[in-house]
DNA sequence: TTTTGAGTTGTTCGA
DNA sequence: GTCGAACAACTCAAA
């Protein structure tokens, strides 16, 4: 039976368990089609960089593919008349995948079964994208957690007690049919999206050699040391595996695959709590994936739900300040400038420009969200919308509301020389440690002497921290007062 | 059913 | 400069 391999986000021949299925229940007779949805395209979350990402490691999965014998196919449209129009083309008989578990994705994919299955085609869908699918992981009422930490408790319980196991491997030769319909793969400039950012290199080869370079025991020992080192921007002390995640380039089974064996290879404390930690994100990204599933709202308003009659300024000049990393706070700019150059950011900086932008900028998180998901290769919706909503403090943790993250502070203490600041912010190279978090405390001569003039070469505050602190705590606790009302 | 302990990543203030 | 307490109340998860 020919079996298509419908590709989505896991853009790879290794560890991939739709396909790895597929091929041995065709015995290799499989056709691999990537629908490119116009929906998609249109959608306001769409950017650039994401797109290219996902366009040239389709280029190079359907290179991939050739030197086993065979190709991808291409198809624009709506994904279930490409893959119903596919099938009768090519005499497939079952349509595999991998399943996603967005609002979006589960209406698409439960449109996509009924109609094919109703059409006599099979359909079968795969664990793939999450260590433990939304619904495997549950308290012991049988609910889904909202927390998170008894949830990783959980998580790791099961980890640890031998029940994940991956399948890992890729398939020698694919036997794809000659002479079927494909469109040739467009560049995200042709499709309307010219890219203007330095993308991190794209494609399954790329992943995995970040992921060897990242997992090696005997190199890097980057995992051993990350639990300390990941808080410092200026190293790179991160995985930087993000957008191979985001787009399936590399398997999550592989990266626990991988830190596992890290993990059970050492008897050293700080070792294994490195190991652990990175094991922890991985743990994150299935919990959000996990409180997306479960509360599809939380993409329109808060997970806490009385959070949505926070009263946001939304000012749109402060909003272009921090988009552009104007804000004359240099920590926040040098990770919004990270952000526009290279279509990633650091993890540290996602929360301190996140925390700047809804406690002193007062502008809803939803605007943040937004802008992640344009310029991030990486930007997922269930992770990024997690990552906002517990930042602006309207998310599933309790997290206190009057922890507002102070941007002078957070530099001195996780960029003290001001490295990291002075690669994104090379008009502040001359300052001494001393002022590089709070260059507008130089005097007039001071300025002269280190060529650098405020307001003019690198701007003034847009907003008094201490200040708009006062006024987001009144904010919040505006709420709270409601709430009891 | 009720109770109890705890909750990713912080800051400020005053001794 | 360092250190500990205060900053609120609430909800979740499990005993």
């Amino acid at each position: 039976m020919i079996i298509i391999w419908w590709v989505r986000r896991d853009l790879r021949l290794h560890d991939n368990h739709a396909l790895l299925q597929a091929v041995e229940q065709s015995g290799g007779q499989l056709l691999p089609c990537f629908v490119l949805d116009e929906t998609l395209l249109r959608a306001v979350w769409t950017g650039a960089a994401r797109l290219h990402f996902l366009l040239e490691s389709l280029r190079e999965l359907d290179r991939a593919l050739r030197t086993r014998g065979g190709y991808l196919l291409l198809r624009r449209g709506e994904p279930t008349a490409e893959l119903l129009a596919l099938a009768r083309e090519a005499g497939a008989g079952a349509v595999y995948f991998n399943r996603d578990y967005s609002p979006y994705a589960l209406r698409r994919d439960g449109q996509v079964q009924s109609e094919l299955e109703q059409a006599g085609i099979a359909v079968r869908s795969f664990k793939d994208l999450a260590i433990w699918e939304p619904d495997a992981i549950r308290s012991g009422e049988d609910s889904f957690y909202t927390v998170y930490t008894p949830y990783w408790r959980r998580w790791w319980a099961r980890v640890e007690a031998g029940e994940w196991q991956a399948s890992l491997g890729a398939p020698k030769r694919i036997n794809t049919p000659p002479g079927l319909a494909t469109q040739p793969i467009p560049t995200a400039a042709e499709l309307g999206f010219p890219l203007t950012q330095q993308v991190q290199t794209p494609g399954e080869a790329a992943g995995r050699a970040l992921l060897r370079r990242f997992a090696d025991q005997t190199r890097a020992q980057a995992i051993g040391d990350y639990a300390t080192a990941r808080d410092i921007p200026a190293l790179d002390a991160t995985s930087r595996l993000s957008p191979h995640l985001r787009l399936g380039t590399l398997a999550p089974a592989a990266c626990l695959h991988a830190a596992l064996e890290a993990y059970r290879a050492t008897d050293d404390e700080q070792q294994r709590a490195g190991a652990r930690a990175w094991i922890g994100e991985l743990a994150w990204r299935d919990f959000y994936i996990q409180i997306l599933a479960h509360h599809p709202y939380v993409l329109r308003g808060a997970f806490r739900r009385a959070y949505d009659a926070l009263a946001w300024q939304n000012d749109a000049e402060l909003l272009d300040a921090w988009q552009t990393g104007r804000t004359g706070y240099p920590i926040v700019d040098a990770g919004m400038r990270q952000l526009n150059a290279e279509a990633w950011m650091h993890n540290r900086l996602r929360m301190i420009t996140a925390s700047f932008l809804t406690k002193d900028l007062l502008c809803d998180w939803r605007l943040g969200e937004r802008y992640f998901m344009r310029q991030l290769a990486c930007g997922d919706p269930a992770a990024n919308n997690g990552g906002w909503q517990w930042a602006a403090g309207t998310g599933t943790d309790a997290q206190p509301f009057f922890r507002i993250f102070n941007p002078t502070a957070q530099g001195q203490r996780f960029d003290p020389e001001g490295h990291f600041v002075k690669r994104y912010l090379p008009e502040l190279a001359n300052l001494p440690a001393k002022f590089v978090h709070e260059p507008w405390k130089l005097s007039a001569a001071e300025q002269r002497r280190y060529g650098l003039q405020i307001g003019a070469d690198y701007p003034a505050p847009v907003v008094d921290h201490k200040q708009r602190r006062e006024q987001a705590l009144a904010l919040y606790r505006s709420v709270h007062a409601e709430k009891q009302a």
